[in-house]
DNA sequence: AACCTTAACAACCGCAAAGCC
DNA sequence: CGGCTTTGCGGTTGTTAAGGT
């Protein structure tokens, strides 16, 4: 889905057609010179004169491209649009592949929001790209977390605050995904890298070391449907794969070994060994064992402190796991 | 067809760092 | 060194298309 592209107007090219339905932070208004200020969507003609401009001064003075009257645009306006649209080799109109996405991810860890730092890392990608991008995954990640969570029991009326809405530690977006995709639906598919919920893409599993720890420090949500995708799995050198459209990929799901919720609630089974983390923590451990977010600076909490950062009732709401399907033939 | 929701994108604002005089 | 200007960054909000109901 590809959002708006009223910008530049080009096509239609009716100057101020699109300030006059804007809202009034984007109305124009005059500065001390007497120049109306122009705010709001760019047109083609003033992109025009701004690389008119960058061709014959460089990408500098951008103050002085109002005051010798080029553009009604003030300075920090005719930069930004330099930044994100104007400035060549600017991937534009193009979605993030999973391979930028893993890259987003992991320097999110690392970083924080250090867009432009990030963007560095990114060819064609700006400081905005990558902002909205994270900003879009953020609250679709959110709003798949809330819409897992089974409704709550008359005995558990008080407020249950949104998942995107309290400060959780770097990885722990991704465990409440996990945790509650992993408990509560039966439409959960992992489908070459990409993880869907619901039939909606969720977030890329590419095998990567880094991709949200998923790709090496989680098993699999769920088995593979076919052996073709298994070969797209961590720990092959598959390269990342684009999700698939999403008719390829509905139908029945095999359930998780039963043994698998153990890694959450047992203190027997644990990840750490299981999948090669270090350390002897109790379940959980994964999450910051040869995790891409475990950050230098950061030492592993506590393993009781883990959850802390979590409303208490949170995980009220997880009901056991469905009993195993019946098999054929007992073994 | 109308309305609603979501995703993607564009562009604004405030603030701070860097540069200049 | 201090003040002013410019540049850059991050947060936020607004807009619109597409898809769903």
């Amino acid at each position: 889905m590809q959002g708006a592209k009223p910008a530049t107007s080009s096509s239609n090219g009716s100057v101020g057609s699109s300030s006059s339905r804007s809202s009034g932070r984007r109305s124009g208004r005059r500065d001390e010179g007497g120049m109306a200020i122009r705010k709001g969507t760019w047109m083609a003609e003033e992109d025009e004169i701004l690389m008119e401009y960058v061709r014959k001064h460089g990408p500098r003075d951008w103050s002085s491209i109002r005051s010798k009257g080029l553009l009604a645009r003030t300075g920090k306006s005719c930069r930004l649009r330099w930044v994100n649209k104007l400035k060549p080799d600017l991937k534009t109109g193009c979605k993030f592949s999973p391979e930028e996405e893993r890259i987003v991810l992991d320097l999110q860890a690392k970083f924080g929001n250090k867009w432009a730092r990030i963007a560095t890392y990114l060819p064609g990608r700006t400081d905005n790209d990558v902002k909205n991008f994270w900003s879009t995954r953020q609250k679709r990640l959110a709003r798949i977390s809330r819409s897992s969570l089974p409704p709550r029991s008359s005995k558990n009326e008080k407020e249950l605050p949104a998942v995107s809405s309290y400060e959780a530690p770097p990885n722990m977006e991704v465990s409440l995904l996990y945790i509650t995709t992993l408990f509560s639906r039966s439409s959960n598919v992992q489908c070459g890298n990409a993880l869907y919920v619901d039939n909606q893409y969720a977030m890329s599993i590419a095998p990567s070391p880094c991709n949200l720890g998923l790709g090496t420090a989680l098993p699999p949500l769920l088995e593979p449907a076919t052996e073709e995708e298994l070969l797209r799995l961590p720990n092959t050198s598959m390269p990342p794969q684009p999700p698939p459209p999403q008719q390829q990929h509905i139908g029945p799901l095999p359930q998780p070994p039963l043994d698998y919720l153990d890694h959450f609630t047992g203190e027997e089974i644990c990840f750490s060994e299981e999948f090669g983390c270090q350390g002897s923590s109790p379940c959980m451990q994964f999450l910051y064992d040869g995790s891409p977010f475990a950050r230098e600076d950061e030492q592993p909490p506590a393993p009781d402190s883990l959850f802390d950062d979590l409303p208490s009732d949170l995980f009220d709401y997880l009901e056991p796991p469905p009993p195993p399907p019946p098999t054929s033939s007992a073994s």
